[in-house]
DNA sequence: ATTAGGTTAATCTATTTAGTTAAACCAACA
DNA sequence: TGTTGGTTTAACTAAATAGATTAACCTAAT
């Protein structure tokens, strides 16, 4: 059965998300994927031969679901500054919904460096932003912004969005101790580092 | 022979630093710990008897060897801005000579979140910021701040500083695509970022 | 010289875990 | 009705691993 077979495959892999958001590669247990998918290992080694297969096919799945976020801006047709409020209103509600994918995703990469290696090689990112600049050069004049900041601009960007979900632990402590709600905090965020941005770029 | 206990002790401790910052607390393995400290592994478990001893030992120091670093900045007498200058100027330098620790712990404390509840329980936030808008309240008025946009910004400040060393895997693999170089990127985002913030709160 | 304590070597135990196997079960279906 | 294929059960193997043990070794202090 076709779809049956889907069912159960989709099945397991939610439970492997769930797990290896948790616990990380290294932390994860078959037996607890099996348990969470509400099958026996002996199934979830007929779907999945091993346990890297699954991982592979889950990170890959998520490290997408990740980037692919990051596309989108470059498709619509914004003026720079509503591109940079499209961005964080759109990418942080994603991570609203996604809130232990950053974490995840650097652990994993930082444990293991190539397998992110292997999943870019194909993205062609000096064509990209060479897109960027030439669809933005009428307006790039009025802002402070040079082929050598771009990259400390980009990185900036990304850093404002993901960091908070990556630190949450931490972040989530002190906001305690001093009265401030994690949830509310991320939702003024999207306009907050909107604003931040452009503000800082503006000349 | 307290001296020499003292080396053997360091030597281990050395050893699980790089072993448990490689592979997290997960990962790592006690063979790979007494091997890089060049003993065995009976003599791995005369010094710490068990592996959660030793981890949370390395955890400790270097989940404080982190946070500390933050501190300063409320001692120094120094104007808003040239603060914001020396905290990037410092902080990435520290970071430079530990680039694995914000991945270290950022990946430790999604996996164990009470770790560091334990750890800050006793620092008083509330207190801190009270202080360092008392002893700024005079020129505060000169920037875009207020009360409720100070998470905000020290958050902000936070994560330009430390998502770089933990992203460094995705930036380099970017970085690598467009012809630049991380190292000089992050020696370039010590002046850019402190740039870049004051920029932003400047009214 | 004797002793105490850091250290090694080698072995062992107990547990956890990934992955396998084989027999039986059951629902759809042709 | 008989076959197919997803599924379970339960037992199993093999490897990895944390931790314990014991006897012997070596060196510095007493």
């Amino acid at each position: 059965m076709a779809e049956n077979d889907k069912l159960t495959e989709d099945r397991i892999f939610e439970a492997a998300t769930l797990v290896f958001e948790e616990k990380g590669m290294a932390g994860a247990r078959m037996q607890n994927i099996a348990d969470r998918a509400g099958i026996n290992k002996a199934l979830l080694h007929y779907y999945f031969r091993t346990k890297d297969h699954l991982f592979d096919a889950v990170f890959a799945k998520l490290a997408q679901k990740m980037f692919m976020k990051f596309a989108p801006i470059f498709e619509e047709d914004l003026s720079l500054e509503d591109k940079i409020r499209f961005f964080f209103r759109e990418h942080i509600t994603f991570l609203q919904k996604n809130p232990k994918l950053p974490g995840f995703i650097l652990n994993e990469i930082n444990h293991n460096p190539q397998r992110i290696k292997k999943l870019m090689k194909n993205i062609d990112f000096r064509n990209i932003w060479l897109t960027i600049l030439e669809h933005h050069k009428d307006e790039l004049h009025k802002y402070n912004i040079t082929e050598e900041t771009i990259p400390q601009i980009m990185t900036t960007i990304a850093s404002l969005s993901v960091f908070p979900f990556a630190a949450r632990g931490i972040f989530e402590v002190v906001f305690n101790n001093i009265g401030v709600d994690f949830d509310k905090y991320i939702e003024e965020r999207k306009v907050f580092a909107a604003e931040f941005v452009i503000k800082a770029i503006t000349k």
